[in-house]
DNA sequence: CAACTGACTTAACTTGAGCTACAGTCAGGG
DNA sequence: CCCTGACTGTAGCTCAAGTTAAGTCAGTTG
C-alpha cells in the first residue's frame, strides 16, 4: 500500500472544505486532478475514505483517521522548517573551534563570552593544540574553524586550508618593572645589544624572533635563560635575569613586576599574524559564519584592549 | 522552501548508511538520482545538510534535525497504516444502525451483544423509528444499515435502497394459558371463527393481518379490544378478553399466563419478513460488513431461539 | 608516485505521474 | 423537468525524477 504524503495532505484539504471542488480551488487544481488523486489514495488505503454525496463528500472513519495523521505530519514539517529557521538564525547549532595555547589564553575567552552572549543557544567546543596537530584537526574536520599564527619567515601554508588574517600581534620587549629601559618611549632593538635575554626553550618559534631580530639589529643575543612558557619567562624578567621579546598577545595577564616596552617601528619589528583558517571549499554553517563575525569583531577591538591594559601606547600600526 | 517528504526519507536513508551510494542501493536508485534529490533538498532547506567526505558524508546539525523529523513522519505514516489495518480488521470503527421497535426489542439485543463480543472495539449506535422515518434515516445517511419489515400485501420498496431478506417472522395465535385452543397442535384459523379478538389500535399494520387472514378463512373477526402495544395485548389475552394474532418476534418476552399456538401451515399463514436494508451503491465499510454478518448469523439462529423459549415447535418453514 | 578505487557530481536524455481540458454522469432543488 | 453543483473518466501534455555516461576528487595501494 504505502500511503503517499501529498495525497494525505490533499485529503486533509478535502476534509476542511467538505468537497473535492473546494479542495481543488484551495490548491489551485482542477477537480478532476483531486478526484484522480483520491482514487489512488483510496487504492493505497485499501478502503473508501469518504462517501460521495450530491453536494460534496463526508469522511468515513478511515478518512478521518488519515486526516488526523496528515495533520500530525504537517506539524512535523512545520517543526522541521522551524528547526532550520533556528539553525540559520543562530538560535541553535554547534561550532567546533581549534586554537593554539596563546590564543586560547588571550583573545579566545573574549570571543567566547561575546559569542555566547549574542547566541546563547549555540554550543561551542574548543580544542587547543599546537600548530600541526591543529592543522590536522581541521583537515580531519574535528573542528570547523581554527586559529593559526605565522611570521614572515614561517608562513602558514596549506593548500587545503584557506586563511584570513585576523590580527597583527606585535613583538614587544618585556623588562623588569624597575628597569629604566623604554622610560622615554619606544626603543630601538640595536640599543639593547648589551642586555641578557630570556628565551623560550626547545626551539619554540618565538626563539627565532629574537635571534633574527637581533641579527638584523647587528648583534647576537646573550641568552640568560631558557624558559618553558611565557609565565616562566615573565618571572625570570621580573627576577632581573634579563629582558625578553614576546608577542603582545602572550602577555595578556601581565605580572605587576614587569613592564612592556614597544619597539621602535622605524626598525623592522617582527609581527606575529593571527589567522583564522577553515577547509577550502567547505561550506560554513550559519553558526560558523556567526562565530567568524564575532572573531573578526574581537580582533578589531584587540588593540584597544591592549592599550586599556596600560603600559603600551598604540602598539599596533 | 516547502520541504519534500520523500526527499526527507531519502536523507534519513543516507544518514543510516553514511553515504549516498549506500542509500541509493537500499532504495534501488542510482547514486546520481540520490545526489540530485539531495541537491534539491538542500535548496529547499536553504542550507547544507551534510558534509561531503572522501568516503561518504556526515550530517550537519541541520541534516540531523531533518532526519529526526523524517523519522517522526515515518512513525506517523506507520501509525496511519495501522489505523487502516485496525479499521479493516474490525479493531476500530463505528456502525450506525436503524431499527423498528419490535426488532429493537427482540433480535437486535442478541445481535448487539454478539457483535460487541466479537468486535469490542467497534462502536455501535442504534436509532429506533417507524418504517418511514427509518427509510428517511437511511436515505439521509444518518444510519448505514436499517432493519425493515414487509408483508406480502405491503412490500417494502424503495429504489434507492437495496434489501436482503433476513428472517421470516411467522404470525402466531396468542391465547390465555388456561385456554384449550391448540391443545392438540397447530390450529386452523377457520376453527377460530367464534372467538373474540384483541387487535392493535390506530390502524397498526398487524391489524391488517387479522382482518385479511380471517377474511381468507371465511369469517369477520369480532373485535374485543384495541390495544396500543403488544404488552397490552398480551395482558388482555391473559385476562380472557379474547385471543390475538401477533408476529412471533413481538412476543420475545412472553407472560406466564399466555400461550402461543402455531397456525396450521396447510392454510396460508401470514408471514412478516424482516429485511436488512442499505443504500444502493453505497460501499459498506468493513465494520458494516461485519455487522451484517452478525445479523445474518443471528437471523439464522432465531428459529432455534424461538423453540428454546418453548410453546412452539418448528415455527419457521 | 602513478594507478586504482570508491564516492560524489554534472549533463543529457527518458519516462511516467500528475496535471489540464473537456465531456460525461448523477442527485437535488426551483 | 431542466438546471446546477459536484464527482468521474479520457486523452494528452509537461516536468520532475529517474537513468546513463562521463567526469572529478581524495584516499589507498602496488
Amino acid at each position: 500500500m504505502e500511503l503517499d504524503v501529498r495525497r494525505l495532505f490533499l485529503l486533509a484539504e478535502i476534509a476542511e472544505y467538505g468537497s473535492l471542488t473546494g479542495a481543488a480551488e484551495a490548491m489551485m487544481y482542477t477537480t478532476s486532478a483531486v478526484s484522480q488523486q483520491m482514487r489512488r489514495l483510496e487504492a493505497e488505503a485499501g478502503q473508501t475514505l469518504f462517501e460521495r454525496r450530491a453536494r460534496g463528500v463526508v469522511l468515513t472513519d478511515a478518512g478521518a483517521a488519515l486526516v488526523a495523521r496528515a495533520h500530525a505530519i504537517r506539524r512535523e514539517l512545520a517543526g522541521a522548517e522551524s528547526d532550520l529557521e533556528a539553525l540559520s538564525g543562530l538560535h541553535a547549532g554547534t561550532v567546533r573551534i581549534g586554537s593554539f595555547p596563546t590564543a586560547s589564553a588571550s583573545i579566545l575567552p573574549l570571543v567566547l563570552t561575546q559569542f555566547s552572549r549574542q547566541h546563547p543557544a549555540i554550543a561551542v567546543s574548543v580544542r587547543s593544540a599546537l600548530r600541526d596537530p591543529l592543522r590536522e584537526l581541521l583537515l580531519m574536520r574535528d573542528v570547523e574553524l581554527a586559529l593559526f599564527w605565522e611570521y614572515d619567515w614561517s608562513l602558514f601554508e596549506d593548500d587545503a586550508i584557506e586563511t584570513e588574517r585576523l590580527l597583527d600581534d606585535p613583538t614587544v620587549l618585556v623588562v623588569a618593572a624597575g628597569s629604566e629601559v623604554g622610560g622615554t618611549g619606544p626603543v630601538k632593538l640595536s640599543s639593547m645589544a648589551g642586555e641578557r635575554w630570556i628565551i623560550r626553550a626547545d626551539g619554540h618559534p618565538v626563539a627565532d624572533v629574537l635571534t633574527r631580530s637581533c641579527h638584523a639589529a647587528g648583534f647576537a643575543p646573550d641568552i640568560a635563560y631558557d624558559a618553558h612558557d611565557y609565565q616562566e619567562a615573565q618571572a625570570m624578567v621580573a627576577a632581573g635575569l634579563g629582558v625578553a621579546l614576546a608577542p603582545r598577545l602572550s602577555l595578556t595577564n601581565l605580572r605587576d613586576d614587569v613592564r612592556l616596552v614597544p619597539l621602535d617601528p622605524q626598525t623592522p619589528v617582527p609581527v606575529r599574524r593571527i589567522l583564522m583558517g577553515q577547509l577550502k571549499g567547505h561550506q560554513p554553517t550559519p553558526a560558523i559564519l556567526g562565530f567568524q563575525d564575532t572573531l573578526r569583531e574581537a580582533a578589531r577591538a584587540m588593540p584597544k584592549t591592549f592599550s586599556q591594559q596600560g603600559q603600551l601606547g598604540s602598539v599596533n600600526q
